[in-house]
DNA sequence: TATTTGCCTGCCAATTTCTCCAGAAAATCT
DNA sequence: AGATTTTCTGGAGAAATTGGCAGGCAAATA
């Protein structure tokens, strides 16, 4: 069967550049390879729009209240820019967690749509990820496209085209609700992701969540409601996260202060910098600076 | 008349197991005797279903907006776990306020419903708590039962066939609109059954109005309307009545801090849950951890 | 006497509940 | 079928709840 050939495929590849943990790039623009050897511990994460197919393993992402599971052959779309909890649930030195991502191109989604709907589209529920079974043709043209990765002289021409079919796929797929919406002027979803887009411009600016509803265009109340809806937090909680994970960003890697930190993302006081810090990632902003950067993956808990 | 009989019967048991003032049992499972010889201050009740036969006194509950009041020979059936508050406001030590109460069996009533229903049911104004004047062979069910407190050869046999009888008259009876309603699969009272059971299942963990309307397949504003209809009350107040009637025995009875109560039923923020309890019992928790707890029995206002 | 601890109160902004209403859908009647 | 009534849905907006914070008080503790 095709699809456990794009498996044994990719794994071996995926050993060969044994360069770590991290998501590593394969050659063709925005594509990435996930690869982890351990479960890991809960770790959080900004998604942007993307594909994800995972491969081998077991993955969970969190959104604000929301759990979902991803395990071989399943794969999740994302639709918008989003804070989420991640954490790989079943990997092993023999049996890694893999998974073949792809950025989607939201223009590209409009593009197609147009050309898509003719039937009036229905109101579905829309999640900002959204998982399950990947239908068939879309492991496929994954298989074609992680082919093209060193056919260099191929790739100007096929890749679009090959990218230009995968959002296909997915904008008529059962998972791609939230990408028919998005392309849906006035729909809930393109109004949130609009706010959205607003709140990740200036994520440490004060945040007035009635001019998020303003820019969305609709009410206080309604904006809230859509917003949890669909992103599974409420407005302040999805900055809050942005703030943070920024923020441990700079303390882990730029190695700024504490405090520095906390203006640089919009904190006007350290302590309550401090308090949420340790809420969300279980260790105090200090501890993380102290210690040494390491990897992602730790035995599971 | 057998009535007058009854109640004098009842009345010289009462004083016999001159127990106290809180519901005492008559020595059949599910069957208590409440007696009172003065009339109490407004006090917090949660109903399960059940049905009381007032004998004498009087008595008022308040369900959120509503008030209804009992007296001699009347008697209220309650068909769903309710909050409530409650006040005997008729009882004197040489005339003090009776009542006797079967607690209800819900799967009974579901069963006999059955048996029942030829004719399509009305759509009926239902109520969680229904009240009005027993019909006959109700009251005399309830003598009989109550005969069988102490032939204790008889119980066996004839205890479930007298609980029988008398759900069968309630289910036929004037009272019994809700009970009906209940038995009936997707008649809101079912739908708004089924809620209160999440609600009461949880009630000390974060609760979205939207679910339970999911839960009730009911559009948010359809539940409100309904809900609101049938308990009198709306969803959050509801909740919020277990939560400080529970917190409330914490503090009491448990000896909880006031902080600890106010986590242990839901709440946050310390803050908040001082304020609400206050406002519901009008004495500040503090105030009700550092007296000595007392009994329910106080002069009338 | 000074400090700490536990709690109440007021204030603020965020979030949610809840009412109300217009339009859609379903049921009932003609 | 077509008309009428009833019921339901979804959304806006007002109102209430919530949690955080600062200030204060009073009892317990040092």
């Amino acid at each position: 069967m095709q699809i456990d050939e794009l498996i044994r495929e990719i794994i071996n590849f995926a050993d060969l550049c044994a360069a770590g943990s991290d998501p590593f790039p394969v050659g063709l623009p925005g594509v990435t390879l996930v690869r982890q050897r351990r479960p890991t511990y809960v770790y959080p994460v900004v998604y942007q729009p993307i594909f994800c197919l995972v491969l081998q393993g077991e993955k969970q992402t969190m959104l604000g209240d929301r759990l979902v599971r991803f395990a071989r052959l399943q794969s999740f779309v994302v639709g918008l820019d989003m804070p989420a909890k991640a954490q790989v649930v079943k990997a092993s030195p023999r049996e890694p967690y893999v998974a073949l991502a792809v950025e989607l191109d939201l223009n590209l989604i409009n593009e197609l749509a147009t050309a898509v709907s003719q039937g009036a589209l229905e109101d579905e529920r829309a999640l900002a990820v959204q998982s399950g079974e990947t239908e068939a043709p879309l492991v496929d043209a994954m298989r074609r496209m992680f082919d093209l990765r060193d056919r260099h002289e191929a790739q100007p021409v096929l890749f679009p085209l090959i990218l230009k079919e995968i959002h296909y796929w997915l904008l008529v797929s059962e998972q791609g609700s939230l990408l028919r919406q998005l392309a849906k002027k006035d729909s809930h979803a393109a109004r949130i992701s609009k706010a959205i887009a607003v709140i990740k411009g200036c994520y440490s600016a004060a945040l007035r969540v009635d001019d998020l509803a303003d820019v969305a265009g609709m009410s206080v109340s309604g904006f809230h409601a859509s917003f949890r809806e669909i992103t599974g937090t409420s407005p302040l909680q999805f900055q809050k996260q942005l703030r943070l994970i920024e923020a441990r960003r700079l303390i882990k890697w730029e190695r700024l202060r504490v405090a520095e930190a906390a203006y640089h993302v919009g904190y006007e006081s350290p302590t309550q910098f401090s308090r949420e810090y340790s809420r969300v990632f279980g260790v105090s902003p200090r501890k993380d600076r102290t210690e040494v950067p390491h990897d992602l993956a730790e035995p599971a808990a």
